[in-house]
DNA sequence: GTTTACATACAGTTGCGCATGTATATCAAT
DNA sequence: ATTGATATACATGCGCAACTGTATGTAAAC
């Protein structure tokens, strides 16, 4: 082979970053290596390290390529003024941000990586980091957020905003850990659901939100 | 070096299964070698070698040697007979288990490796499978279990039982991620405070059980 | 005397980083 | 439009380091 198009270029690397993302899951990132990735995406290791300078740089390249749109949907309803409707758009985004991941095995592969299979290697360092710092930082605006809103008792801000985002961390890793084994969209909303209804007082009969499905059977 | 007494024997085996944890949390399971391991000990890696078959036998028997004593208690509690105080009794069991994690830094390393580094390292494949074989049917027998007892609308067994584990799991991780930086028990009492009100149908004012131990500020 | 509890030594494999080869795309100059 | 020069997009090959498994040595416990 010799030298190829400027497209057939980017084709290779977005191929690489393919492969690399099929077997980063499916052996781990430190099971995997450069020669495994290059050999799935047909080329050699020489194509490789001409795109990244080696393993590290090349999953930074597939997180950046994942960014969640969702997150700039959660900034825009933290940011906005507290409104009456806080409580239910913010259980509305919970459950549409479940529905982003079902829908994209992608995702669901790297959050899997990213999430119940934090290697400590190297080449993860930096972006389980900064992933974490993230998590972080927006369990902490959720918790101020959750500050101008009433919530019922014993609801405290603080506990309602780590049991949100406890919530949802542990139904996707749940998920994520058993692959197809039940509707995450489904229990999920109806996990919202009571939490949400437990969060705004209401204990008896909440009125179903418009957006809900019928439910699935087990 | 010479040939050591029996007990000298077990001294060197348990410092090997000390040494693990802490590298195989410290740098990961992958990461550390045998030799390192036998280093951190004061031994060489024929000492591992006569313990242990490889790294995988070494691995399972960090594990068995941290049997949640907890799991006996659950047994217990979920074979018991259909009792009015089943709620409340879940949740202590549930506060119960998040102060033994606490208080117990082997455990939290274990607890790390097993929850949010599962490494696709084929010394751990086996472990993994079994724990997340447990795992869902514990979730699956609490289900069976909230069957026979009286939730508020609108959770149901399934949706409560999701909750509940996802809740658990989910603060767990939060902690073990971002190590100390968080009080988790009081966190959980209050968010299973929180939660399990909702479930018993007291959405107002309910009642703090008696264990509970003055709240702790952020 | 025999077994035990290691230490030491010896291949064998694997993967990384880099250096080099090479044929072609790209482009300026004619 | 053709041509040459150069940069590009890889492929190939090499040395090196690390790690594993096993084989063997050995002194003390039993």
């Amino acid at each position: 082979m010799a030298r190829r198009t400027k497209e057939q270029a980017e084709q290779t690397r977005d191929a690489l970053l393919d492969a690399a993302g099929q077997l980063f899951f499916s052996r781990g990132v430190g099971g995997t290596s450069l020669d495994d990735i290059a050999h799935a995406a047909g080329v050699t290791r020489g194509a490789v390290y001409w795109h990244f300078r080696n393993k590290a740089d090349l999953f930074e390249a597939l997180y950046e390529r994942a960014r969640l749109p969702q997150n700039d949907l959660l900034d825009g309803l933290l940011a906005a003024e507290a409104a009456a409707d806080f409580l239910p758009s913010l259980e509305r985004l919970c459950n549409d941000a479940l529905g982003v991941l079902v829908a994209d095995p992608a995702r669901q592969r790297l959050f899997t990586i990213l999430y119940l299979r934090q290697e400590l290697v190297a080449e993860l360092a930096a972006v389980i980091a900064a992933r974490r710092a993230a998590h972080r930082d927006l369990r902490e605006r959720v918790i101020a957020r959750l500050n101008s809103a009433t919530l019922a008792p014993p609801w405290t801000p603080r506990s309602a905003g780590f049991a949100l985002v406890a919530l949802w961390q542990g139904l996707v890793n749940e998920w994520l850990a058993e692959p197809g084994q039940f509707d995450l969209a489904g229990v999920g909303r109806q996990c919202f659901a009571g939490l949400f209804a437990s969060l705004a007082g209401s204990g008896e009969a909440a009125a179903p939100p418009p957006w809900a499905l019928p439910e699935k059977s087990a």
